[in-house]
DNA sequence: TATAGTGATGGCAGTAACTGACATCATGAC
DNA sequence: GTCATGATGTCAGTTACTGCCATCACTATA
């Protein structure tokens, strides 16, 4: 006989979007939470070390992959395009989620706490990419602009992307976005 | 007689700073704060909706100088300069009182809790600074991204300036910024 | 086969952030 | 002199989160 049913954390994650969804996240206690997915409160904070981190476990492996591509990237390539290139593809593994995504991103605007987790998430990103690309050889201050000009790119990017009515493809707007930021930045 | 001691706000940012710097924002509790400052937690809360609040009470004031540096530029000036002016002009705020900026920044950089309400005000202020330009008439996607990309530019240059040794100009390093923006997003 | 871990969970008590409801009382308007 | 107001206090309650110890299917090893 199985003492637990498996996959709790799984559990956990799938009653917390429901729940988040319906209710908001203010007004969904862990305690709610947990009873859903069969378990105690006190496992919950086992799996996950806070109320918001249920929503953004997938974060390490997203930082891990953008920092590996960042690195292999041919010597040739320029900072700016490393970065750019890393939220391309990266870019792909959302769009085959994109239903996923969008009532994610809906349950996070609705709560100020969900956007401060995504924003730490997000800064924890351009130091991981400015540090790839010191590894590269870039110096400061490049290392760490660029790192926050990628986040910056990222974010315009993904919001159009999750707003947008027509389905449309993450990594063309990231790759528009390069090309608005240089628009923007050239000289008069 | 008077019935209470005056800038009840004040005494309690003022032995927030204190505690938090002594023995930092976690192993420190409300209620020490409110009795430091010889009033109670309830009114603590009264003042600050949370714990964190009691070090971004300057922030709405700042953000308000921005938007309206940003609003009132010539019309010729192009987006990313409005941005960079406005960020230019309100160096100067902070270089009046470095030394509780450097303190300030101490204690924030301790606390995850506390770094993610400082990332929060900023991404209102990216989006204050995006609803500016959009006021200039700036249209979508350049407003968003111009704002998202001004406050890469202010987290850079603030931290070099908090960081450097010898005393320096964040004015200035606000202009290097833009300058190394520029070499960053230039095609190759 | 017996024994000794091991790992994932439950139970429970405790701390501290935050909220709502109501009481108090100096101050200032009339 | 009365009365409204506003800043504070008091207190009870909810909920996020933590530490500690118990439980017990499963596994390795003697």
């Amino acid at each position: 006989m199985v003492r637990w049913e498996p996959d709790s954390r799984g559990r956990l994650v799938q009653a917390a979007m429901i729940l988040y969804g319906e209710q908001g996240f203010d007004r969904t206690t862990v305690a709610e939470i947990s009873e859903r997915a069969g378990l105690t409160e006190r496992t919950f904070f086992r799996h996950f070390t806070d109320k918001r981190e249920v929503l953004f476990f997938g974060a390490q492996a997203l930082q891990e992959l953008l920092v590996n591509t960042v690195v292999n990237a041919p010597a040739s390539t320029t900072p700016i395009e490393a970065v750019t290139r890393a939220l391309e593809g990266a870019g792909a593994l959302f769009g085959e989620r994109r239903e996923y995504s969008v009532q994610r991103q809906r349950i996070i605007n609705g709560s100020a706490e969900l956007q401060e987790r995504e924003l730490i998430k997000l800064a924890s990103l351009a130091a991981a990419l400015a540090d790839a690309l010191r590894q590269r050889g870039v110096t400061e201050p490049t290392a760490a602009l660029t790192g926050e000009v990628a986040i910056a790119i990222f974010k315009t990017s993904f919001e159009r992307w999750v707003t947008s009515s027509q389905p449309s493809d993450l990594g063309q707007l990231v790759r528009d976005s390069l090309d608005q930021l240089r628009v923007i930045a050239a000289a008069t």
